[in-house]
DNA sequence: ATCCAAAATACAATCGATTGTATTTTGAAT
DNA sequence: ATTCAAAATACAATCGATTGTATTTTGGAT
């Protein structure tokens, strides 16, 4: 009996999709209003469940929708709100971890608030930033998460945004502009406990790993380790920084230049983990010790930094809590109508975690 | 002087914004045509670069738009055309470099050839991959590229997209049912090569990490392996397989069966790098030597692989390369004006990469 | 049975771009 | 100067959903 049962489920199940199939082209409104004789007015306000439809036409409605396969036109709609409900996502590569983390938790809060999310990478190229900016604006985003590309210097593609009304909110790589919201973690102080961490643990000659210092968090990592040192009294000294765009090979070179030194440097602030790890490899290759000869502590908090060994002494980023409150915010932004929008930045927690590569 | 013309460019460029910011909301065709004193339609047939307008004609409109900052608003375009030119891709997590690597191929191509990406994540759950194809469809993509999840044993769910027209091309993780194309690698010999190597190698009791037999490449990988096997008249063990989903900690809570064996394992073939990632780590934490006691090969070739001590084997596969093949397929497929199109599955090249965890 | 406000539904314009058809303009041939 | 086909442009419908306004329907009060 419940074979018989189910068997029936499945051929109505089965049958279904090949009426749908019958009528090969996709359904409007217009379908739906002929088949129960109402006006696709009617028809797309039941679909809304608007006060203006009785109860009982809704019923109706949705029921001849379901039968019929309908499915809302999201362009069409689109058009006449003059809003996607779509933002726009734009960070400069989905491999790094932090970001794609950060664009779970975007995902997981837009959902929630019926967002759909396009995502971009920039690949730290400036012009493939410009040409998605414009892409984005031709889809018609209601707003954009951005993290900046290493080489933009430059912020007048972000001004067509603002002049469109289009909301925008950077996350992480900010720019330091006045009237744009920000959610971001204390660059400086990571920058701050990191060195200080070297520091306690008896290290004299700290060297950095700089980034592009066109961006906020690279320059306000720099300034927590120049902060730390002189917390200390500890000497800052031009030659042990190395800036460089942070990729592996750079951690490598530095680490090559670096032992070239003539003062042995005894800790290494990176700041970020591939650095450090190209670092460390390299460093290891040479005979280097880690921690004993010279201690690491890196930036973000990636998965390899667990996987390497010693694992890496690092700044954790809560990725998935940066997105999901940028997107809060950008849509709190979206949907305060044009009202008083104040910029706003929200500052993340981040924490050091203590791992083996500084373990002095 | 230069410094002069570099200063009056600069002013040039910032007036026209302020211009545009003035006239607030969006410029429209309508309004290059009644700037112009022309029709909407030669302004958009002048737009479009149609032979029915005079060159002279369209060099007027195309400066006027640029003057105006004209922007084609991709909605009313796409709903009046049906075509979006926007294709959905579908992952189970773009944190995974796989994915993430694929996805740079698949935007590549598709850029160049004038689509838009929206990338979606299915984070291995069927329900997730189920809404997010209703969304897709609600957003009327031309076509969607994808890699089933985990959970994914059941294809209604894809009938829609077929019903609807929309065409649909797998990538890596495969469906086997007929009628739809695919762009894979080999796995059955990439498992086969995993076995093999690890047989050269001197191993006798290799051990295998299986993955959700419902997908095809796990199912491909482990039959590569007992074909292996076989080939060297080595036993197949049932004992020696241990099915799990395949994350960092399934590698963990294998290894601790797998030692508990009574007859030792000298070598593992993991359908991953992140499951033999955390069998690396559960063996050395518990006195296990790699390889020496037990050889290790993976898959996947995630940087993580490289990173690892010692450095993981395993079967490289070309993500970029599959997601530009894939994509390249796809628009084919769209481009193809409904006319005969007879599914296809390309194969691609994948290789064993021999670091330190297997040599023996 | 009649009336009327409220409730329910229908009508029609609109979003912005595209495209088939119709009209005007051009310029070469007579 | 006239004619006429070709060239250039204008007109108008359309894609599908939404929404302000107008019309019809309902059911309670008289």
């Amino acid at each position: 009996m419940i074979t018989a049962k189910k068997l029936r489920n499945l051929e109505g199940a089965n049958y279904l999709p090949k009426r749908i199939q019958m009528q090969n082209n996709k359904v409007t409104i217009h379908d739906i209003a002929k088949a129960l004789n109402l006006d696709s007015s009617t028809v797309s306000r039941a679909l809304n469940d608007s006060p203006r439809v009785i109860q009982k036409t809704k019923d109706i409605v949705l029921a001849k929708a379901a039968e019929m396969g309908y499915q809302r036109n999201h362009l069409a709609s689109s058009l006449r709100k003059s809003k996607t409900n779509t933002i726009g996502v734009i960070v400069p590569r989905i491999s790094r971890h932090f970001f794609s983390s950060v664009i779970s938790g975007i995902e997981e809060t837009a959902y929630e608030a019926g967002y759909t999310v396009i995502i971009c990478q920039s690949l730290e190229q400036f012009n493939r930033e410009k040409k998605i900016i414009n892409t984005l604006l031709g889809q018609r985003v209601d707003g954009v998460l951005m993290s900046i590309s290493m080489e933009t210097k430059d912020y007048k593609h972000l001004e067509v945004l603002k002049k469109q009304g289009i909301q925008l909110v950077f996350f992480d790589r900010h720019c330091d502009i006045p009237n744009y919201s920000n959610v971001l973690i204390d660059d400086f102080n990571g920058g701050f406990e990191a060195t200080e961490h070297l520091i306690l643990k008896g290290c004299k000659h700290i060297a950095h790993f700089s980034g592009p210092q066109n961006l906020e968090i690279y320059k306000n990592r720099f300034k927590g380790y120049k902060h730390a040192l002189s917390k200390h009294n500890l000497p800052f000294e031009e030659a042990l920084v190395f800036p460089s765009k942070l990729m592996e090979e750079d951690g490598r070179k530095n680490s090559e230049k670096l032992l070239a030194l003539p003062n042995p440097v005894d800790g290494i602030f990176s700041a970020n983990d591939v650095a450090a790890i190209g670092a460390m490899k390299y460093l290891t290759d040479n005979g280097v010790k880690i921690p004993e000869d010279i201690a690491i502590v890196g930036f973000s908090n990636e998965p390899i930094s667990t996987v390497i060994n010693p694992a890496l002494t690092t700044i954790n980023q809560p990725g998935i809590e940066i997105g999901k409150a940028a997107t809060a915010l950008l849509l709190k932004q979206i949907t305060k109508e044009n009202g008083a929008l104040d910029p706003q930045t929200i500052i993340m927690d981040s924490n050091l975690i203590e791992r083996q590569s500084s373990k002095k």
